[in-house]
DNA sequence: TGTAGTGTGTAGTATATACTACACAACATG
DNA sequence: CATGTTGTGTAGTATATACTACACACTACA
């Protein structure tokens, strides 16, 4: 597992490679934080960004929002709100499924998502 | 939904009731944080405490503490570490699951418990 | 009537979070 | 060789989080 910074800055600089938008400065720009706050959180001489700004981030990079979140130790705000509604189910659900394998999981998923229920 | 401070105030003053030993004071100490402290946080006077102190507050009082972690705005970090081993799938599962109703929730968990997987 | 226990008011503190502002040296490009 | 662009270093700030320390007034009761 890669940290914050690194993940960030190999992804950064491979979309580097082909479109000059992708410098340091210019995604800097474009999510709106300092270009210095930038390059210390990629060398991870500071620890990752707030939520608004990682999904800004993430937007700009392509990358998937709750990725870059889990990588920062974060959980979606959204995500949180869901559960605090029922707290005691979704507490048991996620502790259900905490050690199962991958393969059950996604079927699950793909169960609840297809509305067999 | 009442808040943090009320619903702790309540229990508490039902609990002081029929046993001295949960006094504001009593319990301040043995959950270990100043009496005023905990005068506060009943009052709403001051936000819920930390999540340590939330769950020692929990047991004290008899409460499952993934509820009151929710009435306090927050998730339990057991459960973000859970989700953020798995970003992706978890995200998908719990906001699949938000307008669910309550009663398909509760037999998806059963079965997931009861281990038809 | 003293003393033990009750809850609360005032006034702080330490640490973490989430950044900004600006200067600087290296490099490239016209 | 000046101009623009690159990444980075230094030195801060504002706000939130999670509390402590201690004094005070009131009540119960022995």
């Amino acid at each position: 597992m890669s940290t914050f910074g690194e993940y960030v800055r190999k992804r950064r600089m491979e979309l580097q490679e082909g479109d000059p938008r992708f410098s340091l400065r210019k995604v800097a720009v474009a999510i709106d934080v300092e270009p210095s706050y930038l390059s210390k959180i990629e060398r991870g001489e500071q620890p990752p960004p707030g939520e608004q700004t990682i999904r800004a981030l993430a937007k700009e990079l392509g990358e998937d929002p709750d990725v870059l979140l889990a990588l920062a130790g974060k959980v979606s705000d959204d995500l949180q709100k869901i559960i605090r509604k029922r707290p005691r189910i979704f507490a048991e659900l996620i502790r259900e499924l905490k050690d199962m394998p991958e393969h059950a999981v996604l079927r699950l998923v793909r169960e609840v998502r297809d509305g067999k229920w």
